[in-house]
DNA sequence: CGATTTTTTGAATCATATCAACGTACGTGG
DNA sequence: CCACGTACGTTGATATGATTCAAAAAATCG
């Protein structure tokens, strides 16, 4: 299926779009083909693109003052990625986006998306739907990340991304849960001793 | 000020309304008073109304299966408070929201809300850009709650929220930081002694 | 003022981090 | 296609930091 159909398809299931949206959509997203390990963001330069991934799957990263690098977010197809702070402000990112896989992104500037909030109030009822879920989807990561112990965050997220878990090497995964890879090593020994 | 004003303004530092929005604004949001202590949602309830703090302060938070209460949020005057998840889906309530002091909320219901968005459209793109920034802060306090060490994110919580910091007992502030008051004891006299 | 809640302090314990070494898998160039 | 190198994963020993439990001190409330 071609990038912008999956686009289109994806906020069908949210909004109704009709054609001539349909048609701006496809006019306006451009598409960003990516090889592994390749950059889409670097923390500093300002994020001006709104950005849906259609094939491949990217993170998102931070690298604190110790050189440690933290992941905020895995995104797979389907998923929308992008340093937001950056993006709604127009500051400097604070954090890298990279491809882990051979990936293609389909973005809009922020300038074109805004007039399209005016063209197709649909679209800016999608993303006020977006983004109330993603509010929640983090809010919920914060709670348990903090409530539960780690053996439960880490069969939550295996849970919840079956399809990240194969695809991400497991040091990656620890960074995303917050612990050493030491030591998801032995929560995984463990887990699987039961 | 009224609290209804209060809302205008805090609306239009975003959007503009015109007077016809404004009057709907206040027919439709209904204050509701609450004691110090007195619960506003229920774990388990579902959450039919989006919520505005007028006055006062309120905590958002859960409990979990160890009767150990977590502290999601703390919310004052000019901010919302909610359980978006129940909110949005319907579903039961995964936490409670309790006044921490005596407080004034307006709440309007999903029904009227929904309807107010195609009245208004300027109130949806309030909202969209509003969960965007929740969406942000969350993801800010997501990220260094991983990977800063508690000193700093207890001055972090310090320097952002200091009307807080004043008026929240810290057993509370310990359990929104994520650690034992005994701890946030021992960091606040690390602290002082330097 | 007395009662209750909150904060502080101490000692023992537990979990994760750290550091270092070893094992394994993968893919690239010869 | 094999061999080597690099990146990733595991394991062990030790260190660090937060938790737990218990009790005392301080603050708050009626």
């Amino acid at each position: 299926m071609d990038s912008h159909q999956l686009l289109i398809d994806h906020i069908s299931e949210i909004v109704s779009l009709d054609d001539s949206i349909k048609s701006l959509i496809r006019e306006r997203f451009i598409p960003r083909h990516l090889k592994k390990k390749e950059m889409l963001l670097y923390k500093g330069d300002v994020s001006h693109h709104m950005r849906f991934i259609a094939e491949g799957c990217l993170r998102n990263y931070n690298i604190d003052e110790n050189a440690q690098e933290h992941i905020l977010q895995f995104a797979v197809k389907g998923w929308w990625i992008n340093d937001l702070y950056s993006y709604l402000t127009e500051t400097p990112a604070t954090f890298f986006i990279q491809a882990l896989e051979d990936s293609v992104v389909l973005q809009i500037s922020k300038n074109e998306l805004t007039k399209l909030f005016d063209e197709a109030p649909a679209l800016e009822r999608f993303y006020r739907i977006k983004f109330e879920n993603a509010y929640v989807a983090l809010q919920n990561r914060t709670i348990h990340g903090m409530s539960k112990p780690i053996e439960e965050r880490y069969s939550d997220f295996r849970n919840t991304y079956p399809e990240i878990e194969q695809r991400v090497p497991q040091f990656m995964i620890a960074s995303y849960l917050g612990i050493t890879p030491e030591s998801l090593s032995r929560v995984r020994k463990r887990m699987s001793s039961k």
